[in-house]
DNA sequence: GAATTCTTGACTAATTTAGTCGGCAATGTA
DNA sequence: TACATTGCCGACTAAATTAGTCAAGAATTC
């Protein structure tokens, strides 16, 4: 499984969708600001979040994104897959010609290290992150505190 | 915890340290030919793992390297994080500072995960890998088998 | 003194990451 | 119907990282 900051754009951008479910579509650009990620790059992201329809999209004004199923049905490891495409950490993606189209002498290590980090990050949902204490902090603090810098004056006025 | 080639290359190399240990010092050459790593790359490798005393070095004909403590003693996370300094799947490398300075929505997350990566890739010594089966069957291979590609009818010779 | 082998540092090609930019497509609202 | 809003798509790009190459030198053995 590999690990970038691409996945946990991911995750982190699901996981907004995921905080502000039901509040009717979210746009990207509400993301983009909440979770200091460029907008372009989180259209990318969500092109291959639609594809696996871990997202589904309405377009036009009062459009956006919201979650494809229920927050207990994604999983982290689901999503940073689909960003992701390449998910082994084994050299050859799974195959087994690392060395010479032979395995290399590592092989099984990476290959068993692949399936528990995969085992562990599909084990955890969005509605898991949710619950966590530490979320929510973060959360309330992105809610209230506004866009951080250009907070100052209009603080009174949120949501 | 960073997985990449990098770290996969180190501990190859010192498993097959591991495994001709007891045969004196092991020239980079020998590695290079039996793992199938570029030498220059395993040279810029090695500096690091000297310089945290995972191997020790010997100059001049009949030199090479040999493991700086028992294979007992080194675990695979040691000698991952000697080559590829970057240790952490947070963006901030532990601080807490991913998104306006300040933590971002799954700083916690990242940390547990690299929490876990990490325990469990120390849990395990090269010593631990020698003895798996998978590994003996393939450095079996590479000692019979010689450079892969220039076998052919050399074969018979093997040992 | 010549051959080996490690040691060091500067350089480089290819790939990946993390974006930018621009235009088009759908849709709701005035 | 016009237009503003939002997603959709593809081409392009800067920066960083990976995976090397290359060359010179230092220690050691024969």
């Amino acid at each position: 499984m590999r690990l970038t900051t691409k996945g946990r754009y991911a995750v982190t951008a699901m996981l907004d969708l995921a905080i502000h479910h039901g509040e009717g579509p979210i746009t990207l650009a509400d993301i983009a600001q909440r979770q200091g990620i460029s907008l372009s790059y989180l259209e990318q992201l969500f092109a291959r979040l639609r594809k696996r329809q871990l997202v589904s999209s309405v377009r036009g004004p009062g459009g956006g994104y919201t979650l494809g199923r229920n927050a207990e049905e994604i999983s982290v490891a689901e999503v940073i897959t689909a960003v992701d495409e390449n998910v082994d950490t084994t050299r050859c993606g799974g195959a087994h010609n690392c060395q010479d189209n032979q395995k290399c002498l590592t092989h099984e290590l990476w290959h068993d290290l692949s399936d528990r980090i995969h085992d562990y990050l599909s084990r955890i949902t969005l509605d898991d992150l949710m619950k966590r204490r530490d979320v929510q902090e973060v959360a309330q603090r992105q809610e209230d505190g506004a866009p951080s810098v250009a907070a100052g004056s209009l603080k009174a006025q949120a949501r």
